[in-house]
Order: structure tokens, then sequence, then C-alpha cells
RNA sequence: GUGAUUGUAGCUCAGCUGGUUAGAGCGCUGGUUUGUGGCACCAGAGGUCGCCGGUUCGAACCCGGUCUUUCACCCCA
């Protein structure tokens, strides 16, 4: 006999788990729907050539790759091995699970170019997987739900993803949280008046993590990262106001006078927030955060990060503006936006401060006991009729003690527990047990169909 | 990928510098209660101490490897 075990960082979810994951799921799926995006699915692999260099160096690391079929060997040579790993994989891996749904969102969007209508937007809600080192809130195995628009660069969308992002926190019962937006061409910007203009990816990286390491560290960062120090220097004022409650729009304006690119990357978040007003909306819950950058290399505009305040889970949602994903898969010029909900990291912010509701939703609302035959037989006609009514119920499937029927109804949650016996078969009617309260009274068939479809 | 860390009953954990048959609480099964769960009392079942190897007269305990857990770095949802 051998011992079961999952692999590492992947989780089985038991019906408690999954009546709560279903609740967020829910609730994110109807956002997506009442913002007008259409649900696509995507297989769980792809061709690695479709995956790889899509998410740098490191994320081709990361990407799970899947072993070809029968002899995997065949097409290798010992050159092949004396040469390494790098050298042997593609003989041996040609498919690969996805890494995210933007990526093959994007496959899907050039592949089907001719039938689709643009501006297109879906949505998309399937598991990704990553070859990381599992730890808090970080899985190998996880779901994102993801809406995506292409086709157009109107910044309604940017807008609409705030709207978004507010409607399921709100319906999740978060309150408190942050969607701090910024725009690449901002850090492209800044980098641009530091005088190290094309370093926006490693300014990016260093700056990402003033909140996390202070600004001490990430200079040090800087400098071993090739920034001169007169550059560092220049960069101070914005880390200072980026931390002080001032007009940071207005800051910008002034810091990045001299960049073309910068001042439009400004005008951008500020137009945005002009759409905002003008669909009768405020700015809650929005930062702009002028050092947020977020690592995926394929954003042009503007990005968002969502963090949950008070607990010790990182982002629970992230995206942005990219403008030439489709163009690596010959489609140029198609500009898209887009965020994604991580479902797992938004449970465990949940779960940590206890949002869930105590009583399940969904569960059975009676359960039908007997004594005997004549019992069973007599319940299994109510059942019937219980179910025609809409009533969500069960009986329990063996004769058994009464002690043990009881057990099972508490053990599962039951709420009420109908008792069938010689007593009831002969009134017909229902000995119906509450079991929270422990009062049993008899009632009509009528009755129960009664008070339960009220509810 | 780098550096730590964890693993003993279904669950949460004790287990002394290595020394007979490895314990507790909760849970589980049965009983006190042959038309009634929760509470109480009584009894019982359940463990190759993650796995493989080594040191030792003797290993849950020491050493090596491996898997797993958690955490930091990197990166990210």
């Amino acid at each position: 006999m051998q011992k079961p075990s999952l692999p590492k960082g992947t989780r089985d979810f038991g019906p408690i788990q999954m009546a709560r994951r279903n609740f967020i799921l829910e609730t994110i799926k109807d956002t997506f729907q009442l913002f007008g995006y259409q649900q696509i699915e995507t297989p769980a692999m792809e061709n690695l050539s479709t995956l790889t260099g899509k998410y740098g160096e490191e994320g081709d690391q990361l990407l799970f790759k899947i072993l070809n079929s029968g002899d995997f060997l065949k097409k290798v040579d010992l050159k092949d091995l004396s040469e390494g790993a790098a050298a042997t994989l593609p003989k041996v891996a040609e498919k690969g699970l996805r890494y995210d749904l933007t990526v093959p969102f994007a496959r899907y969007v050039v592949m089907n170019r001719n039938e689709l209508t643009f501006p297109f937007k879906r949505y998309q809600i399937q598991p990704v997987w990553r070859a990381d080192r599992p730890q808090k809130g970080r899985y190998r195995e996880f779901y994102q739900c993801d809406a995506d628009v292409v086709g157009t660069d109107s910044l309604v969308c940017e807008a609409e993803i705030i709207l978004m992002i507010r409607r399921v926190f709100l319906g999740l019962g978060i309150s408190d949280y942050s969607i701090k937006i910024n725009n690449r061409k901002i850090l492209t910007g800044i980098s641009e008046v530091i005088g190290e203009a094309g370093k926006e990816g490693p300014l990016a990286v260093a700056i990402d993590k003033l909140d996390k390491i202070g600004w001490e560290k990430v200079r040090q960062e800087l400098t071993e990262r090739g920034f001169n120090d007169e550059a560092v220097q220049k960069l101070g004022p914005l880390v200072e106001a980026s931390t002080q409650e001032i007009d940071h729009l207005a800051f910008l304006k002034i810091f990045l006078a001299g960049s073309e690119i910068g001042l439009q990357g400004v005008k951008e978040l500020e137009e945005t927030f002009e759409i905002m007003q003008t669909m009768g909306q405020d700015l809650a819950k929005v930062q702009l955060d002028m050092v947020l950058a977020r690592g995926l290399s394929y954003y042009t505009g503007a990005i968002f990060e969502v963090k949950v305040n008070q607990v010790s889970i990182g982002s629970v949602s992230g995206g942005g503006r990219y403008d030439n994903l489709t163009g690596v898969f010959g489609l140029s010029g198609v500009s898209g936006v887009g965020f994604s909900f991580g479902v797992d990291r938004i449970y465990d912010v949940m779960e940590e401060l206890g949002l869930f509701p105590q009583e399940d939703s969904q569960g059975t609302q009676v359960m039908l006991a007997y004594f005997d035959e004549k019992g069973f037989n007599y319940a299994l006609n109510i059942l019937t009729l219980l179910r025609a009514a809409g009533i969500r119920s069960e009986i329990y499937p063996d004769q058994s003690k009464m002690k043990k029927q009881l057990d099972y109804a508490s053990k599962k949650g039951i709420p009420y527990v109908g008792i069938c016996g010689d007593e009831e078969i002969a009134n017909k009617t229902l000995a119906l047990k509450n079991l929270t309260s422990g009062i049993q009274e008899n009632w009509t068939l009528d009755q129960v169909i009664d008070h339960f479809s009220g509810v």
C-alpha cells in the first residue's frame, strides 16, 4: 500500500471550501457579465513556443513543461545532453501548462481575428500553473479570473476596470483595500528626466520595492544596477513626494516637464479619472501610486494593483494596458487592457478577515428520517413531493437508529429533520424537528412546503 | 534557483542529555437510552514516529540523503 499525497503547491477543495470559492467566483462572474464581457476558455496546455519568451527569463523557468509522449528521447543525441538542459529541452518537450490567461488570450485573438468583432471583451476563469516555490498566498496551481478588452485604446476601459474591482469587493464584503494605479509611460518619463532613458525596466523593478524595503535599499539596488549617482539623486524628490499627501498629478506635471512620453502618461491617468467623474463616480479607494511598477514586461500604459489592508497576503488583483501583446503572433496595432483577480488569494484574505458567512446557503434544507420499512416508504413519497416543490431535501439512505440519522443531519449542518413514524403516517404529517432549537412539531406536508418555500 | 524551517493517532500537539509495551485533548466506534442528535458518564479501536540509508548494545530523539510544510530572497495572483 502507498501513502496518498499531492504534488507540492497543489490542494484539494472540500465541500465547505468549494461553497466559499463559488461565492467568490459567482460575484466576479456576475460583475464581468454586467460590464459586457463574454466568457471563453482555452486549453490547459499550449505549445511551448506560444508561452516561452513572454514572461521574461524568470518566467520561462517557472513554466511547467510537458514531456513528449512515447519515446521522448528519440530526437536527443549525446551532443544535446552535453550542452545541458537548455539544448535538450526543446527536443523532449513541445507543450507546457499555461502560466497566465493573457498570453493564451492573445493567441486566441490572433487565431480568430476574422471571426471576432472588435473591440472584443472577454473574460476567462481557469487555473494556471507556475513551477514556483510555494509559500503563503502562493501556489503552483491557482485560478485567475481575467477580464480583457482588445481592439480599443479608449480610457473608458481603464475606468471600468476600477468600477469592476469596486463592485466585486463590495459584493464580497471587503472594505479596507486600495486600488493602486500608475502608468508605464510615467515610469518611462521618470527614467528620461533623471537621464537614464531606456532603463525603465530595472528602474521599475527596484522602485517597486520602495514601500517594502525603503529608499536606502532601493538606492543601493539602483546603484548596483548601473544607475549613476546623479540620476539616483534626481529621483529623491519623487520618492519623497510619493509618500506625501499632495496632488501627485500636479507634482508629476512639473517633475516630468522635460519628457513628452511622461506627460502623456499623466494625461492618460487624468482622462481616466475625468471619465469616472462623468459617469457620476467618485475616486474612492483609487490611489495614484507613482512608484507602482509591476514586473510583467508587456505593459505599456496604465497599470493596476489591488492590495487589501490589514492582511499579510500580497496583491489580490492586478493588470494593465499592453499595446503589442498580439504583435508576436503576427497581429500588430491591437491595443488591449485587462486585469485579473486571484481567487485563491481573495479566499485567503477573506478567511483571515473572517468574512465568510457561517451557514451554507446551498445546503440541504430538510432530511427525512424514519424507523422502519413502512416509514422508509412513506419518506420516499414525501421526498419526491418536497423536491417537486423545489426544496433541497434528502433521505437517510440506510435503515438505522434514529440517533445515527439525527447525528448525520446535525453534522452535515442540515437545519431540519422530518421524522416519519407510524403516527405521522396515520395522520399524513411529518414530525419536523429543528436541530438548532431542538423544538419538534407535527406539520402537514402543505405546511412544511409553505415553510421552506418562504425561505 | 538561493538560504532557513517543519513532519509523532483522523485533527491539534506532548514525548527529559538516545534506554522496556510512544502519550494527552478533541474526533471516531459502541454502550448508559428499542421514537430523537448536541450535554454527561463508561468502554473500545486507531501509530512501520514522512521515506531511505548510516552511527549505536539500543534511535521518535544523533548524522546524511530525499519528499513535504512554512518563511525570507527572486519574482508574482
